[in-house]
DNA sequence: ACCTGAACACCGTTCAAGT
DNA sequence: ACCTGAACACCGTTCAAGT
């Protein structure tokens, strides 16, 4: 009907994510519409489109935010001298995220885009960004000084631990407790990083 | 229109879900919809509802039939009498079965009921008869003897093993190659195995 | 140039109407 | 008793029409 000049296109980017956020953290991934956000900033669905390519976009913007937040609430994690101490420290960072963000986590994992697809670059440098918090922390228990060795490490580390939040998180291991999945986080932890410095390549 | 007695409420139930199947095996769980399955099958949508719950109900007795079928093929490795090559084995059998059947492996884990939904208890049991699987393998190279313990440690490992192939396969790991996946694999069995030997609790 | 809002082609689901 | 198929309340997305 109109041409509206209430907003900067940067003020309607950042509308729009936090708007979605919102609805994520209140509803979950099945309550994020396009016509829902659109009706939370004041604009017509159409409005959308001019921001982002399609809906799968404005999902993979809003992820890329929770990587950033993830990656803030991580770096907070004070270092000490003793190193197995401060990988469990991120390890307990990083289920306290979950567990404060449960919703914004499960968006950030469960979506996944269509197949002939892939995530931008931006992105993958923010999901790197995370892996190297974990390389870091993993650096000094690797016996291995070969950077892409460690890389592997912290991947391996960092995809299993996911699956145990995910696959609790999502009802499919029988886990009842938050404290059940810290359990066998720690679990994880342990056996993964002492099993590193005795496996022999 | 009319009352059909072509098929038994039985013949109707397999139809739907070698419908659904093939549906999700061609395209993924983007492809499933209901009134796909109801034309692949030669009947309305709502006829749908007369053998579901609903459209989630339907799905997870699809992936039901996936565990079946994960659970079957994992069965079929032999045993020797070397544990770490028996674990070694489940291992590749795993990670072939998903090669060979990503699309249904993909709907089985990204497959998410409605927050207030839980998975019924003959879906939670087939999930218990693969974690079985997993630690009547893991049983000879565990060292505690506590059953508890081993059915952590297995769940652990299947949890672990499920995020390197999630993460990987959602491309949210820069892994490129199904190789690369392998590999990762294998370093998470070697370390996990080899620090459950070694850490005391 | 920007934004609208109706329209399009879909969803899952329901239910009166048929046989 | 079973099945239909139109209808309902939604989706994401597009685009002619407005200012």
């Amino acid at each position: 009907m109109a041409r509206r000049s209430d907003h900067t296109r940067e003020e309607q980017y950042e509308m729009v994510l936090a708007a979605a956020r919102e609805i994520v953290v209140a509803g979950g991934l099945e309550a994020l519409t396009a016509r829902k956000v659109a009706n939370a900033i004041g604009y017509s669905p159409g409005t959308l489109y001019n921001l982002f390519d399609d809906f799968d976009d404005l999902i993979v913007h809003l992820n890329g935010r929770t990587l950033d937040e993830l990656h803030e609430h991580l770096s907070s994690v004070p270092r000490t001298q003793d190193p197995m101490r401060d990988l469990k420290r991120l390890l307990r960072a990083y289920l306290g995220y979950l567990e404060d963000n449960r919703n914004l986590w499960n968006v950030l994992f469960e979506y996944r885009l269509p197949n002939n697809r892939s995530l931008p670059d931006w992105y993958v440098n923010k999901v790197a960004k995370v892996l190297g918090l974990i390389e870091v922390a993993l650096s000094p228990l690797c016996p291995s000084r070969d950077p892409d060795t460690l890389a592997d490490s912290a991947r391996v580390l960092w995809a299993s631990l996911h699956g145990i939040c995910s696959l609790s998180g999502s009802g499919k291991l029988q886990v009842v407790s938050d404290q059940t999945v810290h359990k066998m986080a720690e679990t994880l932890v342990d056996c993964f990083v002492s099993g590193l410095q005795t496996v022999h390549e």
